[in-house]
DNA sequence: TGTTTAGTTAAACAATTGTTTAATTTTGTG
DNA sequence: CACAAAATTAAACAATTGTTTAACTAAACA
């Protein structure tokens, strides 16, 4: 599928509203006004407002690509490639938090159920990477033998996702003043606490 | 502020239909019909759809109450009190789901800003105890001293909420075929998980 | 240059939205 | 019972919703 400048306008104008305002909450006639362009567009470009969500979704979820492959087969130690592996969730989900955010709130809506199979193809497929840094790890007797690998990424993407749940809380407690800040904090310390996390939990004897 | 039992079918009803529909995506006429009522009691009782949204918050979050006091002042080591704690934490949300997911679907919506001080300081008072929780385990040499208690809760109630989110890919990994046994397994093997995990980044030498 | 195609517009469409009205019924109280 | 207050109703309200129409302009092409 391939968008013109203006589809691609629309498509993004559409993801910021949508993340920030939901999707009920977003009209087409708003999403034409940021777009700067006349609401039957839309219709003329996407068909409808639900195909449009569609095709938002479908459009980010191929150039998502959390391709890991390549850093699985970098010639580093496991503890190593972890590290890696979290600083490139974390910064690939934070960088794209608009679209894990609608993805977010249409996983748990009841209504509407657009196709996320791709989705789900994806992870499982990240699983599988993730599950082979680890074995990698416990052959070097590095890491424990009872490692439940699928509980992995909610640790990592859940905290992240929490701790942004939690915005007004974490910027009042960190005296994080701006944006800025905000996203700084994320990429260092919280990074560091998370990649801290995971390697104690591979590698401690219980 | 005391509702009668007609009120109380009505917070009911509008809870589960926020929670899976969304508060933009549920209209008061849909809340009328579930709740058997009249739509014009909607505002006989409580004024508006937003001040309904209100009232539903600040109700449940009175009940929430999630007040780790006693358990932090039990008479026993830092390890089992924190697993007390997770316990506590992921049943009580687990049990709670939809309000939650509710509070969780306003915390990142700009259009709409409910007063969530309330619950703020709750997490403030909670961070604060499990604050205590942790000094008691440095005191005894137990667990480490350079921990960020803060970003304690992002990993424990994230990996759930995280969980959760990914319900689709989860039931079908751990081929959990019923409702009961992705209940059973948050319960049971995520819980055990995150206590792990948590006890692993408290106890474990840097 | 004339003609087809694609893009763009304002207006209209019916449906649904949250809320209010005014009338009626139920309940509580002396 | 009589009367006041509370509860409940169907209908109406204006505003907003997503979508379509029909007229128009710009671009592409032969």
């Amino acid at each position: 599928m391939e968008f013109n400048d203006k589809q691609i306008e629309i498509l993004n104008v559409a993801e910021q509203l949508f993340a920030e305002e939901g999707y009920d909450g977003t009209s087409v006639r708003a999403i034409a006004k940021n777009a700067h362009i006349n609401v039957a567009m839309i219709s003329y470009y996407f068909g409808s407002k639900a195909k449009l969500l569609e095709a938002l979704v479908m459009h980010r979820i191929g150039s998502l690509g959390l391709k890991l492959e390549n850093l699985v087969q970098e010639k580093i130690s496991p503890v190593l490639k972890m590290e890696r592996i979290i600083d490139y969730y974390i910064h690939q989900i934070n960088t794209n938090r608009h679209i894990h955010q609608i993805l977010h709130q249409e996983a748990s809506n009841k209504k509407r159920e657009i196709n996320l199979d791709v989705l789900t193809e994806l992870k499982k497929n990240n699983l599988n990477l993730i599950q082979k840094v680890v074995k990698e790890g416990q052959e070097l007797g590095v890491f424990q033998p009872d490692i439940n690998v699928a509980l992995l990424s909610p640790i990592i993407i859940g905290s992240l996702v929490y701790f942004h749940m939690n915005k007004a809380l974490y910027t009042n407690l960190f005296s994080l003043k701006s944006e800025e800040d905000f996203n700084l904090y994320i990429e260092t310390e919280l990074t560091q606490h998370i990649q801290k996390t995971i390697k104690a939990l591979l590698v401690y004897e219980n």
